[in-house]
DNA sequence: AACTCGTGTCAGAAAACCTTACATGATAAG
DNA sequence: CTTATCATGTAAGGTTTTCTGACACGAGTT
């Protein structure tokens, strides 16, 4: 993770400031966390504490309860959003793998150089050849 | 005021997340405000409420307490560096004052230009002379 | 008419924070 | 060596903020 997903995931927020950065109440807040909306950290002593990303989700809901959206409707389209980022994760590291292949494919080829003719020989030694 | 200097200068943070960002206690944080080095924002319930400026400046405090400085010090280094961005804002200000009187001398000047022979002429009107 | 959904509001309890005061170790001054 | 100052720790008592749980209510649904 970067330094910068990390600070956007640390939980600083109590629910106080988080109602005026996002203008919902504090009612509608656990109502959505009931509903498992929004995931907030909490103290030792159970306050809830929000990282920038949960109020970046609290103003997506407001959007979208905006828009006539209903919390079932909200969950759907998070868990399809969910699933989207999955499928690009996997994505990319089934692109990580091919290119770990490759890496590894040519290290092979060059071992197999060793077999071929000096003439095609492009391989370490073949600074001995001049 | 730029969008993010609003946000920096926002109070969102209480005293318990300020600890753990900077390190510090509650009691050297309140003995700093007591003294000038800061001046956090309070809620209506008196509880003081720090922006991402303030915890800057809390961490410039803690660096140069380790390098030995005390409050006295530091608060001259504070005053000083703010003589200083004074005297580069009245630069700035100085800077587009003088553009703005460039300005209006060029506007000067080719009003002027119109009571010069047709062939110095090089204001709005020379395209009608091509 | 009875239900569900999303929100407001209230009550009692607990956590976090406030100020004030006193204590302490380190360093400076007499 | 004693005393004073600086920066911080700690404790007490009080106030604010947040917690959970419960009840109420209006708008839509069944």
């Amino acid at each position: 993770m970067s330094r910068k997903e990390i600070r956007r995931s640390m939980p600083l927020f109590p629910i106080g400031p988080v109602m005026k950065l996002t203008g919902l109440s504090a009612r509608q807040i656990r109502y959505y966390e009931q509903h498992g909306l929004v995931s907030p950290a909490r103290t030792k002593g159970n306050r809830r504490m929000f990282s920038l990303n949960d109020i970046d989700r609290l103003l997506e809901i407001k959007d979208l309860i905006d828009q006539g959206v209903n919390l079932a409707g909200i969950k759907e389209i998070f868990s399809a959003k969910q699933r989207l980022v999955q499928e690009k994760r996997a994505e990319k590291r089934k692109e990580v793998t091919d290119e770990e292949i490759r890496k590894i494919l040519r290290s092979e080829l060059a071992q197999a150089g060793r077999f071929l003719r000096p003439s095609l020989h492009r391989g370490k030694a073949s600074r001995f050849f001049h």
